[in-house]
Parts: structure tokens; C-alpha cells; sequence
DNA sequence: TCCATTCATGTTATCGATCACATCGGCCGT
DNA sequence: ACGGCCGATGTGATCGATAACATGAATGGA
């Protein structure tokens, strides 16, 4: 279906700063500083300047600005999805303290795939970021050499890197594995399952995997209760799958760990469906404190971590870094290492 | 020149194409012909340079490009929400579309605000997209002024706009918020609500209203069931604080229909926890077609988009407009009305 | 009164790639 | 054999803003 023309009124030539300089009877270097509020223009210029732009609607040229000043005023910043409300929120984090910078945030999504991490890493650096942000410490060998030869600051979030490239704002979630484990043994659970963070690609749902491993040697739970499924991110489909195949191999299991609220979420429906009452014959506990976690009935038990913080401290380093770049100080790398808690609900 | 070796490695100044042109012995033009892939470059000279490229691990600037050429690479998409898996699907079916033809896609968040809208798009376009995708059709007046004075390809999205700024991938909020009424009229529910979509913020969610309005009164219903919130997103939490609203003002309610899955699955859960039985004492609907829509138990009847389609469809318009638009040709007004359809699951 | 200093503004070079056009050698057809 | 054409490569101008330096007028203290 389609109606009309989309013909352009009147063709206006594209108005350039020498154009607004022409017009107010001043150069173009005076344009540039009347716009960037430079205190060494008289008011009285600046208000001519600043008026002329307003009538002609001029817009600067980002791009010519960020090629003559060497600054993109730009950071990168790449999460594994968009679609986890997580890392959204890290990423709302930092761009609500980038935007107060100047900065604005390029994001990109690697869907869980280093390859295509490594893909964006190459397409974002031919911009020029001031600096960038990825979210845990697992890169291709391509992409460390590409990172480390930007010369630009780098963050790693989420994780808690062997050998980071740069600065890390993370916790660990082989702990957050081991502290969720603990729990349930408190509470007098004993045969205790692991479902999800198989493969290699999801690195923090593996650790999170190894911390349950630990804690169930160190406390002479029965071993082997994991149930891994395919590629991340996992669904809530999944986790209701999960949740057969477990109660299938292992019928006398009492608790069960997922390692993020939305399989979590898809086993506990699942166990309405089977007519199972949670948490009286089994429970349930997440990872995440994703909202779902709050509204289900009944309500996950959960690992709660301040994901907007994480994007927020991150931010911060990333402008302290620049700083102190600009300045020609070095900077001595910042690891921050953020809390997370166990949130006792209704599942457990 | 200074003679003397520095503390670290030898620092090496910044590559460039004429750089990279010296030391392959060409000029800067074919360097950039061989990496453009152009064919008028014979295969050894291509082969040379590409060598030392690979030796020198040079990185075009993007930046440099962009200027020199007039085309930046990149499209800019505004969506309301990051956090909303419909818009981030949106998202992520455009920039499936968009890498393939090797332009980049700069998202921004709204955040369901036309000021922060207007904001936006005035900081993306000093970055000189080629093209900018919006959601929705209401935008702040000084918004409007600056995107018709951009000159770029512009689509709407997820709505249908009475005054198009440009094209057009949508589809009728109100058609949708109409059949859902109609469709629990069918199944024989009288005393139909609606949660959600109060204020002029959501316009989709206002629009979905106004259907059921309509609707309510072709069909002869009692009117004026509608419990609203504040401002969007709805979450899961307000669904189950506006059920207990809805039930407190009209406690002989037999069906709901939710401005989304996550409100709806909020009212959902909230009636399990009242020990209210869905739907025989009451049903629910939400919109969406969410992950917790499938999975939740019961399964949510809810409104199924194809959210993937429009960005794809939406790219592709914005392709072809480009192309267009470099031959010099006009193009006419694209309005592409997606298909949404009910899918009734275990909540009716 | 005069020179130093400050303030407001102008001038010129520059960032790195690409565009449009120029050049040059070789090949082909008649 | 010669004109024309094509394919491969080079040359110089250019995109729009800013950095660095230059200029000229006003001000102030000795």
C-alpha cells in the first residue's frame, strides 16, 4: 500500500559552519567557539552566533568534529544480549553516566558468540571509541591483539577475569554457584540439581556451574545431579525441559538450582503443571533477580546483583581513565569487585 | 626526532593508509582500492598490499571515511525500551538486515519519553546517519522540524500514523485491542476489563484502548471497566496491583485483557495467589507474545506480532530508499501494514 | 606616556580517506 | 600500422571542523 510523494520542498544548500560564520559576519573558528560556549567570545558575538543557528537550523557535523579533534565521543560497550534484562540494565547504567560526560554509548550484541565479538570489536574500533566496554574476560586471540593494540581503556564486566585486558568491574560467579548451594543445604536440602551452563559459550553459567560442583564436594551432597542444555541464552522453555530430564534420571531430586531466573521460571511451571508443590517437594531457585522473579507465584529465591551499579561503576572508571589519558598520568588498573546476595523467597 | 629509546617498547606511530602505501609502494588510492575489494586493482598489488596490511595490523579510520565520502555507515533506531524483548527483537531483526549490506546500527532508548526522544535524535544526527528509525508516530514538534530537515530516510514503527514523517512498518494498536475483545465476546465472556495503557506516553498501549472501547460498545458491553497506571512500561508488578483494583471496582469481572504479557502475567499470578481460578473464574489476555506468555502456567492467550518482520521489513525499506536515494531517484512513501493475529492458549 | 598583558578574534594547516579526473602502457580490430 | 579503448594506477582537491599560532585592540601599572 503506498500513497503520496515524498518530494523535498525547497532544496536548501547544507549549511556548514563557514556558512553560519559568513552570515553573522564572523569566522568559523569564532562559530566553533561561540558553540562549544568557549568563554573567550565576547556575549554579544556569541548571542549573534548562536541566533543565526537557530534561524538556519544549522547542526554540526559530528563526524567532521570527532575527524578534526582526534575525539569520537563515543565508548563502545558490547553485552552478550539485549533481550537479558540484566545486562540491559548494566548497559542503562553506564549510558546514564555517559550521556552526563558527553559520551554517547555504541552498543553491540554478540549474541554469546566470541567470534561475533570479536567481529563487532573489529567493526567498532575502525570508529575510534574512546574507550570500550565487554562483558566478561573470555575473548578470541584475535580479538586480545586487536583490543590491546587500540591503546584505548578497556573494561571487563561481569566476570571475574584470570588475566584481564584492562580494568574489571565483576564478582564471581563460581562464589554466587557455592553461596546458592550453601543455602539450600541450610535449609536442609540434600539432593540438590544443577540445570543450564554447559557449554563453553555461556562462561559465567559455567562458573556458576563449577561453584555448585565445589560446594556439593565440600558437603558430601550426591554429585552429578547437572542438567546442561544447548546454546545460550537459556530460555524458559528450556528450563521446563530441563526440569523432565532431571526429575527423569535423578526422581528423588529435592532442590534444584538454574542458572538464571528464566529457566528457573520455566521448571517452576513446569512443576505446576506436573501438579508438583513447590517448595514442598521441591525447590526452585534462580539467578538474577530478573523481574519475573518477583512476580511468579510463587516467588524465586534468587541471586540478586546490582547489574545497574555494575554499568554505573563501569561508567565511572572508563571517564577516570580518559581523565587522567588526557592529562598523560597513567592509570593503574581498577578492579571492582560488586557484591551479590542471596534473596530468600518462596521457593525454597 | 628524538634518538633515544623509550621505556617500553618502541612506540610506533599510528599506521595510515599512506603509511600502509609507502611501505607496499603505491599511493594511497589503490591501497584503498584493494581493500574496497574494487576490481580495477590487479590481484598481485591487491595481494601485496593486503600483506602488508595484515603485517602492519592497520585499521582503516571509520571516521576519516565517513568524512571524506559523505556516508557514515550507520542508521540510527530509537525504541522505547531496551529492555522490552518485542522492540529488542525489532532490534535485532533490523540490524541482522543491515549488517549484511555493511551498515552499522546506532541504538537508542527512549525510554517511553518524547523529550528524551527529541533529545536523541538530535544528538544521533549530528552523527549523520543515513537513515533513522523511529517507534511510533507521536513525536515532540521541534523533533519533527529537525528530522524533516535531516533529509534522510525515515520509517515509523509499531503504529500507524495518522501524519507520517516518512515510511511507515506498523500495524493497528486499536484492530489488535478490537479483535481481542471480540475474540473473548466469541468465547462468551460479558464482563470484559482492560489493565494498562492510561497515558499519552504508551500511545500503542492507548491505542490497543481505544479498540476495546470500540469494541465494547459495537458488542454492547457494560462500559468503563479500565484500570490504568502510571507510566509505561507496564511491569509484571503493576499487573497484580491493578487485578486487585479491577476486582475491588467490579468483582463480577470474568475476562481481562492486559495492555501486555508482562502486566497480564503480573494479573495472572497475582489470581493464583488469591486462589483464583484461570480462566474458569476468570480469564486473562495479555499482548506480545512474550517468552512468559508460552511458558507460564497457564499458558497466557495473548497477541502474537511478528517483532523480527518489522525490523526486517524495516531495513529493508531503509535499503532501498538508500539505493534509491544514490541513483537520484524519489521514492514514494512505503506503508507496510504487519499482520498480528490471537493466539489463544490455557488463559481463556 | 609607554610597554606588557589580556581579551576577542582571525588565519592557516591539518586530520585520513575518497572522488573525479589524468596518465600511461598494452591490446585489439581493421 | 595506427587510432581507440580498456585496465591499472597516480594526482590533487576536497569533505567540515578544530588546534595552534598570530593579530590587533583595549587596559593597566610603572
Amino acid at each position: 500500500m503506498r500513497s503520496g510523494t515524498m518530494a523535498s520542498e525547497q532544496r536548501q544548500a547544507k549549511i556548514t559552519m563557514q556558512e553560519v560564520a559568513r552570515r553573522a559576519g564572523v569566522s568559523a573558528m569564532t562559530v566553533s567557539r561561540a558553540l562549544k560556549n568557549d568563554a573567550a567570545v565576547s556575549s554579544q558575538t556569541r548571542d549573534r552566533v548562536l541566533e543565526i543557528v537557530r534561524q538556519t537550523g544549522y547542526v554540526p557535523d559530528a563526524m567532521a568534529r570527532v575527524f578534526a579533534s582526534g575525539r569520537s565521543g563515543f565508548v563502545a560497550a558490547l553485552i552478550p544480549s539485549i533481550n537479558n534484562s540484566n545486562f540491559a540494565d548494566t548497559a542503562r547504567g553506564m549510558s546514564g553516566v555517559f550521556e552526563q560526560a558527553g559520551l554517547q554509548m555504541l552498543l553491540g550484541d554478540t549474541g554469546y558468540s566470541l567470534d561475533r565479538e570479536e567481529q563487532l570489536i573489529g567493526a567498532l574500533l575502525q570508529r575510534r571509541p574512546e574507550a570500550i566496554v565487554l562483558t566478561g574476560g573470555a575473548h578470541t586471540p584475535r580479538a586480545r591483539k586487536m583490543l590491546a593494540s587500540a591503546e584505548i581503556p578497556i573494561v571487563e564486566t561481569w566476570d571475574l577475569p584470570r588475566k584481564p585486558l584492562g580494568h574489571v568491574v565483576g564478582f564471581s560467579n563460581a562464589a554466587a554457584g557455592q553461596a546458592m548451594t550453601r543455602y539450600l543445604h541450610e535449609r536442609g536440602y540434600r539432593r540438590i540439581g544443577f540445570i543450564g551452563g554447559a557449554t563453553s559459550l555461556d562462561t559465567r553459567g559455567s562458573e556458576r556451574r563449577a561453584g555448585y560442583d565445589e560446594a556439593v564436594r565440600e558437603l558430601g551432597l550426591t554429585e552429578g545431579r547437572i542438567v546442561s542444555f544447548g546454546k545460550p541464552p537459556a530460555t524458559m522453555e528450556q528450563g521446563g525441559e530441563a526440569l523432565g530430564l532431571m526429575l527423569d534420571q535423578w526422581p528423588d531430586t529435592d532442590a534444584i538450582i538454574c542458572v538464571s531466573d528464566l529457566s528457573a521460571f520455566g521448571a517452576l511451571m513446569e512443576c505446576h503443571r506436573r501438579g508438583l508443590r513447590v517448595p514442598r517437594e521441591i525447590a526452585i531457585t534462580g539467578f538474577g533477580d530478573f523481574d519475573v522473579a518477583r512476580s511468579s507465584w510463587p516467588r524465586l529465591t534468587t541471586i540478586a546483583v546490582d547489574c545497574v551499579g555494575i554499568g554505573e561503576r563501569t561508567a565511572e572508571i572508563v571517564l577516570n581513565a580518559l581523565k587522567a589519558r588526557a592529562r598523560r598520568e597513567s592509570l593503574e588498573r581498577v578492579i571492582v569487585t560488586m557484591e551479590f546476595k542471596v534473596v530468600a523467597r518462596e521457593t525454597t
